[in-house]
DNA sequence: GTCAGGGGTATC
DNA sequence: ATACCCCTGACA
């Protein structure tokens, strides 16, 4: 049998397939070792066939399967070959998503334990033992009396010669065993049972019995989205089936691990990137030997290797982290859609805030809307004060608190509350400007001003994390007259403990949060009381459940309201109506405070009011009018390049094709070009073809700017062409 | 005549 | 990607 080879190599030259002869254990899909060009390299067989077109001297036979399982299932092929088509990217490229990078270059295996058993009953070996042997003796007599059999745990108490010796006199066996690694051990607890809420009950009801294979289940923060998706999972488990369920990175919070676990115990396996490269290989190999059943992770876990998959529930839908950022620039949306279709399978979007493109699907029947109006024991949602800091500036505050908040922080520290601070701004300030001269500290690679950093006395560039010193003169004027820039979580920390001497202030952000599991120690510190003010970025809105926390902050609500990006609106109302959501979980009331300096702005208003469907009105009427999604698709091709002069002419050359190929179609509503708005990242200059399509563009007409993109006359320039893309940076 | 280094090419 | 081929040029 001849079988069809990828090798893994990340080249288009050599992204096809290769002939090889098989041999014993190979099937479709396995990975495979290969010669390839006088080297062995690694592979995937992805097809077989009785003959090869290529002439019998050349073909060799594939060296030997790689693993003892077949790493790619039919399924994932197919998937492959619709994304080879809807992305325009490489065979490999593909086939590298559906296993761990880990796994791939052997540099990773299962973990095996070396044990060690004693042969002979104790009496009879000591008597064997030169009467120096003292470590030796204890060793046998320490394996005897104790049940300890790890061969590292010996060595390191008798010295590994003394191990290695016993096992050279044949009086111990040394054997190796599978030892699975399982991340959040002590994360579990007990199974809760429930009852559900009508609402809850008729939702469960739909998606199962419903005729409809997508559902976009629509309810406010605390509306017991969580229950449902388990009871639906629960469901399918039943029937044999298995399950995948995915929330954006960022909240896979204790709660929702914890959740999990102890309903589902070993059934559930994590795929996230807070995990070892060992823990995420083994869940992997866990739900690959259908141990596992239930996939619950980040984007990636779209790809997770089961089988009869019953339901995919995408949670939080909207959020940004569920379009992937770098090759292969995926939509989950759109690969959950394809397994969904694939395997019979139900999915699920759930969202207080769906993105505007979900909700208008869900308008026009496209998905099936399901509304869940109440919030769980009929809890009220926090009332939202907006508090205009334009104002407080001519009252002649000028603190990044208002007097309001200033108060109800006060209150609620007196009352042992908990409260959280929102900004989405890390570091200690936003930039550093000699007030003489005017200079401003900018990153040598990239076109940003630099982020002050107090903690390490360091500028930090946000885009390619390069640090510089701290000066305390202006390096162009000498002058000493350095002024901060806006505010960063950083600095309110400092302020809060002068402002609160003695009560405890946690902050998390990405600077706090780099360390293994450092979220989850945040999280439960906050939880347990070590600190009443949590302070933090975007990190701070997502999923987390404080029973206690009755303030949230929000510090600057407008930072994300004037970009100019299509999205802007959205994401603000989402980001704010997300964090407000934090507080007044439990028995307790919240209260949200919002600072803005434009408290009239109509997003802010509908934001404070949770009012969902006021803002869809309002966007979706805008989206209409001004052609963006869902009525229009935004395609972005992006050039970098080192060299400013070839990645000009680069984008030059695409750009008159696109100009040609839009004078012969009338759904290219829109083609520009320009200088991306940050100009230079990395070392790279960055320039960018703008264009808007009619409705959802054709894959005719993907292919035929794919085409365009592939025209490169520079190899040193990077061309990117991305789809309705999240971040415009 | 030898050998290091560079560009070009094929890899089943 | 990279091993391999062949060619060239520098040097003895």
């Amino acid at each position: 049998m001849i079988f069809e080879v990828i090798v893994d190599i990340a080249n288009s030259e050599v992204d096809r397939v290769f002939d090889y002869v098989g041999v014993d254990g190979v099937f479709v899909g396995s990975r495979v070792l290969v010669p390839f060009g006088g080297r062995k390299i690694e592979g995937f067989a992805i097809g077989q066939k009785e003959h090869s077109d290529i002439d019998d001297s050349k073909l060799k036979s594939i060296v030997a399967p790689l693993d003892d399982f077949v790493a790619v299932t039919p399924e994932m092929l197919e998937l492959m070959r619709f994304m080879i088509g809807r992305l325009h990217i490489r065979l490999i490229d593909a086939l590298r998503l559906f296993v761990p990078a880990q796994m791939r270059g052997g540099r990773i295996g299962e973990l095996k334990k070396r044990v060690v058993f004693p042969v002979l009953p104790l009496d009879e070996a000591v008597e064997r033992l030169s009467k120096s042997a003292k470590n030796q003796r204890a060793l046998l007599e320490f394996l005897a009396s104790e049940e300890k059999s790890d061969y590292t745990l010996l060595g390191e108490k008798f010295g590994f010669g003394t191990v290695k010796k016993l096992a050279e006199k044949g009086l111990l066996t040394v054997s190796e065993v599978k030892k699975g690694r399982v991340p959040y051990k002590n994360l579990c607890g007990e199974k809760q049972s429930f009852v559900h809420t009508d609402e809850q009950r008729s939702a469960i009801e739909t998606i199962i019995n419903g005729t409809e294979n997508e559902f976009l289940l629509f309810g406010v923060t605390g509306s017991g989205k969580t229950e449902i998706y388990m009871s639906v999972i629960d469901y399918y488990l039943s029937q044999n089936k298995t399950a995948v369920m995915l929330v954006p990175e960022i909240s896979l919070t204790p709660n929702m691990l914890r959740l999990f676990r102890s309903r589902y115990g070993e059934q559930v396996a994590m795929l996230h990137s807070g995990l070892s490269a060992g823990e995420r290989f083994d869940e992997w190999l866990r739900l690959k030997r259908g141990e596992a059943k239930i996939a619950l992770g980040a984007r990636s876990a779209v790809f997770a290797p089961l089988e009869n998959v019953g339901v995919i529930i995408i949670d939080e839908e909207h959020d940004a982290s569920y379009q992937s950022e770098s090759n292969p620039r995926y939509i989950t949306s759109e690969i959950a859609r394809f397994r969904r279709k694939y395997n019979g399978a139900k999915l699920v979007f759930g969202s207080a805030t769906p993105s505007v493109e979900t909700f208008y699907k869900a308008q026009n029947g496209e998905i099936k809307l399901i509304t869940l109006q109440n919030r769980i024991n009929k809890r009220p949602l926090p009332e939202v004060e907006i508090v205009d800091m334009a104002m407080e500036l001519r009252n002649g505050n000028k603190s990044f608190l208002s007097d309001r908040l200033y108060d109800e922080l006060k209150s609620t520290i007196k009352e042992g509350n908990q409260a959280i601070l929102f900004l989405n701004r890390r570091g200690f300030s936003s930039f550093v400007m000699c007030t003489k001269c005017g200079y401003t500290a900018k990153c040598e690679d990239c076109d940003v001003s630099l982020s002050y950093h107090a903690d390490e006395n360091l500028l930090k560039c946000h885009y390619c994390g390069k640090r510089y010193r701290m000066f305390d003169l202006c390096p162009e004027c000498k002058s000493p007259f350095i002024r901060q820039g806006k505010i960063g979580t950083e600095r309110v920390v400092n302020e809060l403990k002068k402002l609160f001497p003695g009560v405890g202030v946690l902050r998390m952000d990405f600077d706090t949060t780099q360390n293994k599991e450092a979220h989850l120690k945040i999280i439960e510190a906050f939880a347990n009381h070590e600190a009443q003010i949590l302070v933090g970025t975007q990190m701070v809105a997502k999923g987390h459940d404080f029973k206690d926390v009755t303030l949230v902050g929000i510090l600057d609500a407008d930072q994300s309201l004037h970009f100019e990006d299509f999205r802007a609106g959205e994401r603000t109302f989402q980001l704010l109506t997300q964090v407000s959501g934090r507080c007044g979980r439990d028995v307790k009331s919240g209260k949200v405070i919002l600072q803005t300096y434009s408290p009239k702005h109509i997003v802010l208003r509908l934001a404070a009011k949770q009012d969902y469907l006021g803002f869809y009105a309002k966007e979706i009427n805008i989206r209409e009018a001004t052609d963006f999604p869902p009525f229009a698709t935004i395609v972005r091709i992006l050039y970098s390049g080192e060299n400013e002069q070839n990645t000009i002419s680069t984008l030059n050359a695409q750009y008159a094709m696109i100009q040609e190929l839009r004078k012969s179609r009338d759904d290219i509503l829109f083609a520009n070009k320009m200088k991306a708005p940050v100009r230079r990242i990395e070392k790279k200059f960055r320039y960018q073809i703008l264009m808007k399509i009619k409705g959802d563009m054709t894959d005719e007409l993907s292919d035929k700017i794919f085409a365009v993109s592939d025209m490169k006359q520079h190899k040193d320039v990077g061309v990117f062409v991305e789809r309705n893309p999240q971040n415009m940076t």
